[in-house]
RNA sequence: GGGGAGGUUCCCGAGCGGUCAAAGGGGCCAGACUGUAAAUCUGUUGGCUACGCCUUCGAAGGUUCGAAUCCUUCUCUCCCCA
C-alpha cells in the first residue's frame, strides 16, 4: 500500500501538521478544506473556477450518485471526472451521512442500509461492498466506507450497536477492496461511537488496526453542542494513526476548522460554506456578514478587502445586497464564489502559519476578530 | 349624462352582524444553516402604563347589547353604454 501522507512540517506548539496527500489527480496541500459537490457539482459554481480558487479535492455522494445519474450513465462516461468535466481528484462519501440526514426514510440491517429513496420512494440495499461498487463507477480518488452515522444523544446501547455495525462493514469493505479488480481508489475508514469516549477510543483503535490509506473521524458536528465537540475532536483525534492524513467530516466553520487543524486533522469537508453563499451569507475576517440586512444597501465596499473573488474585485456589497434581495441566481453564485476563495486563502494563511510555528497565536488573532463584533 | 363593480392593517387579497388586531400570499425585519431531501427553513410584522386596555377595515352620521360586516349621505377608483 503507497503511503498517502507526506509530513512537511510540525508545528511547534500545537499538533498542527503541515503536509501533503499524493492522489492520481493531484497533490493536495494539507490542512486542506474540500468544497462538496454532492449530485457531481459544487452547487453554484462552475467547476473550472473550482480549480481556479485552488481546489483540487472535491466531494461527491455514493448516495445521491447513485439514484441520479445512476451507474450505468457513470460508467457509460468512464466516471464522474469525465462527466462532470472535473480534472482533480473526488472523494466520495458513502451514503452514511444519509444513514443520519435520512433518517426517516431508511432501516439499518446487518448486511447493509436499507433505503427509500427521497425521490421517488423506491427501495434500495446499500450494502458495504455495493457503496464501494458505486465509488468504483464515480471513479472516486478516495472512497469512504459505508458507516452508521448518529445523532447525539442516544443511549450508550445503541451507540455501541451503531459503532459496531460500522466496524463489520469497515472490515468487509477493507478486505472486499482490497481484492476488487480495478479498483482505484484509495479507501478511508470512518471512526464512530457516538459521544461516549470509550466507545470512540475503541473506535479510533479499531479503525486504525485495519490499516486504511487514510482515517475518518465521523459523527461530529451532527447537533451536538461546540465544546462537546472541541472535547470530542481532540479526544478522537489521539487515537487515530497519524501515519495517515487524517479527516474529519462535515466540518466547515472557520472555528471548528481551526480546532481540527490544532488537533492534527489534514483534511475536512462541509456544506456550510456553499449553503451559507445560496443563502445570503458570506465569510469576512470580521465574522460572517448577512448581505440581505439593509445596512448594506448603499455599501460601495467590497465583501472583503483584498479578497480576489469576483465578488471582491467587481461588485460592492450594495449590488451583492441588491442580488440577495432580488433573489437573483447571481448573489448565490458571487456569494459561493466568495466562500469558496476566503476558505482556500484561509487555508493557506494556516499553512503558513504552521509551517512558521505560528499557528497557535494565528488562531488567537484570527478568533478573536472574527467573534469581535 | 346613464348603468355596473369596488375602496380592508406596508402591498395584494379573504372576511360580509359577535369566536376579528382581522385568513392567505408578498414585502419588511430578525434568526438559523457544519460528511446537502436546503438558492432553504423558522420567527416577527397597529399602539401601549401589556394575561388587559386603546386605535384600526375610504369619510361622516345612523341601526344594534354588539359593525370591517346592515342603512343613509359624501368621496374616490375601475368597467360598460352614450
Amino acid at each position: 500500500m503507497k503511503q498517502l501522507y507526506t509530513k512537511i512540517h510540525q508545528d511547534k506548539t500545537t499538533k498542527a501538521r503541515l503536509g501533503t496527500v499524493t492522489l492520481d489527480h493531484g497533490v493536495v496541500q494539507t490542512p486542506a478544506f474540500m468544497p462538496v459537490g454532492t449530485n457531481g457539482t459544487v452547487k453554484g459554481i462552475y467547476h473550472d473556477n473550482v480549480k481556479k480558487i485552488g481546489y483540487n479535492l472535491i466531494l461527491g455522494n455514493t448516495y445521491h450518485l447513485y439514484l441520479r445519474p445512476g451507474t450505468e450513465v457513470l460508467d457509460s462516461f468512464g466516471g464522474l471526472r469525465n462527466f462532470s468535466n472535473w480534472d482533480g481528484n473526488i472523494l466520495t462519501d458513502s451514503g452514511g451521512f444519509q444513514v443520519f440526514s435520512l433518517s426517516g426514510l431508511r432501516k439499518i440491517k446487518e448486511g447493509g442500509v436499507h433505503f427509500q429513496s427521497h425521490i421517488d420512494g423506491s427501495k434500495h440495499v446499500f450494502t458495504p461492498k455495493k457503496v464501494i461498487d458505486i465509488q468504483k463507477s464515480i471513479g472516486s480518488d478516495i472512497c469512504m466506507v459505508l458507516d452508521v452515522c448518529t445523532p447525539p444523544e442516544i443511549p450508550y446501547r445503541a451507540a455501541k450497536e451503531a459503532m459496531n455495525t460500522t466496524h463489520a462493514w469497515a472490515k468487509t469493505a477493507r478486505e472486499y477492496g482490497e481484492n476488487l479488480e480495478g479498483f482505484k481508489g484509495n479507501m478511508f475508514g470512518i471512526v464512530q461511537g457516538n459521544f461516549y469516549k470509550d466507545l470512540r477510543k475503541e473506535s479510533a483503535e479499531y479503525i486504525s488496526s485495519l490499516d486504511f490509506p487514510g482515517i475518518a473521524i465521523g459523527g461530529l458536528s451532527v447537533g451536538e453542542e461546540k465544546n462537546q465537540f472541541y472535547d470530542y475532536l481532540s479526544y478522537t483525534a489521539e487515537y487515530v494513526d497519524d501515519k495517515k492524513p487524517r479527516y474529519v467530516m462535515g466540518i466547515g466553520s472557520p472555528d471548528y476548522i481551526l480546532a481540527a487543524v490544532e488537533n492534527g486533522i489534514d483534511l475536512f469537508d462541509c456544506v456550510l460554506a456553499t449553503r451559507m453563499a445560496r443563502n445570503g451569507a458570506v465569510f469576512t475576517d470580521d465574522g460572517v456578514v448577512t448581505l440581505k440586512k439593509a445596512i448594506h444597501k448603499f455599501d460601495h465596499g467590497p465583501i472583503q478587502e483584498g479578497c480576489t473573488c469576483t465578488a471582491c474585485q467587481k461588485y460592492s456589497r450594495a449590488y451583492m445586497h441588491h442580488m440577495v434581495k432580488t433573489g437573483e441566481m447571481l448573489g448565490g453564485m458571487l456569494a459561493t464564489e466568495h466562500n469558496l476563495t476566503y476558505l482556500y486563502n484561509f487555508m493557506e494563511r494556516i499553512r503558513e502559519a504552521i509551517k512558521e510555528d505560528r499557528f497557535a497565536q494565528f488562531k488567537k488573532d484570527y478568533l478573536e476578530r472574527f467573534y469581535s463584533k
